[in-house]
DNA sequence: ACAGGCGAAACTTTATACAATCTTCGCCCA
DNA sequence: TGGGCGAAGATTGTATAAAGTTTCGCCTGT
């Protein structure tokens, strides 16, 4: 059973160091891809944007090597498009990579809030509570950025609390591109992530419920996608709308 | 439908540019990349050699810039670690790795092969028994680092042939680690993947039988784990195995 | 007035130089 | 003889400079 706490993965000692893949949250690469991530997830930094080197460079004090590596780590995460000399963009997912991201959450999500059921204990119970606590409060005080953030947190901690870094590692991934979509293409301003949900999502799990956890993950998934307006774009006629719209 | 000669994901011309996730061949560091990507899949490289950068900057005539670019873009994928002030090296998945990417190889690949059904067209027919062609006779003719990488190729054309960039891309990333995997830790000099298998599922997307096909694809996942011997290492046990090994 | 082309500026890409860190090997001492 | 300390060598991490590409403005010619 993997504890919330303590860095994951490292069950087998087989590294002498630390895993490469593991967040080394002193790296300076590692704080300028998440304080870009941030600021996108956090809908701060609109799709289409530029990422100037030199820009994000002097906001971070670092050189332009440092900033082109975190820029291409971001690439392949799907979040950035990086374009051959002429630089790097925040991502502007089309309805069809919409529907694409939701689909494969639709295939993964459940499996691994199945996963999660198993690796349930008291440590990881209060961990999630304490994140319910969270969201709430942001919604509370009309934190529109923090909301963002935090309900994607809430799938993101229960991928970790699966203890499946390969799940993980790809379900942030449609995380972070997710965030991106529900930016472009939602209907209302209704929160990106309804509460309620992820509350009956974590009864479920401290239940051990498998089934009615999967239940719960599948049609809050859906609720989310159906909060979209996901056309099918007439070619060019989406094309233009994108571009005025910048 | 998408038809498999034409480069794909170019539906919606959304952008003027090739999209970066392309395979840009005449990239350099394309180039550096998937040729050791190339050498690790066909077992030329073993799990923990190491990857230095003015090596393999030399075997390619590039600086080490764009190696340590190919690097870390390998590493994203999972089969290079790059340890800090170290080195790259070919990754040594362990066993619970192993189990986690078959897993997750069970879960994705069965709905991909449900999609190649949707996508079928008689140029993709023509694609797939081609590609069957080249497995026997790489096989026929004894080509052991042939048959390993054209046995990766016919799941990754599946899932070009689906359509679903995502998965396209998780895939492709479960195979190169599978690649590792079956090196590691098969009981015989059985072949990585029958190719009477793949056949049967080429005939059953031929017919349109999804529920054969996923079938077919789960059974053939499940024969390949089957094949492996993923002990639970008693920790440092195993690890000195492994070293010897090398 | 407008289309086309030339040219400079800005940016990305690539290469190289410098700094920091780790490994190795020899030496010294217990 | 075994272990630990330390300097030399090698390798990676970071910054900066050189090279190439794109973009945009301006100018000229029709």
């Amino acid at each position: 059973m993997i504890e919330p706490s303590n860095q994951n993965f490292e069950l087998m000692a087989a590294k002498p160091r630390p895993k490469s893949d593991a967040p080394d949250v002193s790296d300076r690469v590692s704080r300028i891809r998440e304080g870009v991530t941030a600021a996108i997830l956090e809908h701060r930094l609109l799709p289409g944007t530029k990422l100037g080197e030199d820009e994000i460079g002097e906001i971070y004090g670092a050189s332009r090597t440092l900033v082109r590596t975190a820029l291409q780590q971001l690439a392949h995460e799907g979040i950035v498009n990086i374009e051959k000399n002429r630089g790097a963009f925040v991502a502007r997912p089309t309805p069809a990579d919409a529907r694409e991201v939701f689909e494969a959450r639709r295939l993964i999500e459940p499996t691994i809030v199945d996963h999660a059921c198993e690796a349930v204990s008291p440590a990881w119970i209060e961990r999630l509570q304490q994140h319910l606590t969270e969201e709430r409060e942001a919604e509370l005080r009309g934190d529109a950025r923090a909301s963002v953030r935090l309900s994607g947190d809430f799938h993101r901690l229960i991928a970790e609390m699966s203890g499946h870094s390969i799940y993980l590692g790809f379900l942030k991934e449609l995380i972070a591109r997710s965030s991106l979509i529900i930016l472009l293409y939602r209907r209302h301003d209704t929160p990106a992530c309804g509460t309620d949900h992820h509350a009956e999502i974590v009864t479920a799990i401290r239940k051990r419920d498998k089934q009615a956890a999967r239940t719960q993950m599948l049609s809050h998934l859906n609720e989310i996608e159906a909060e979209l307006f996901l056309k099918d774009p007439a070619a060019d006629e989406l094309r233009l709308a994108d571009v005025l719209g910048v």
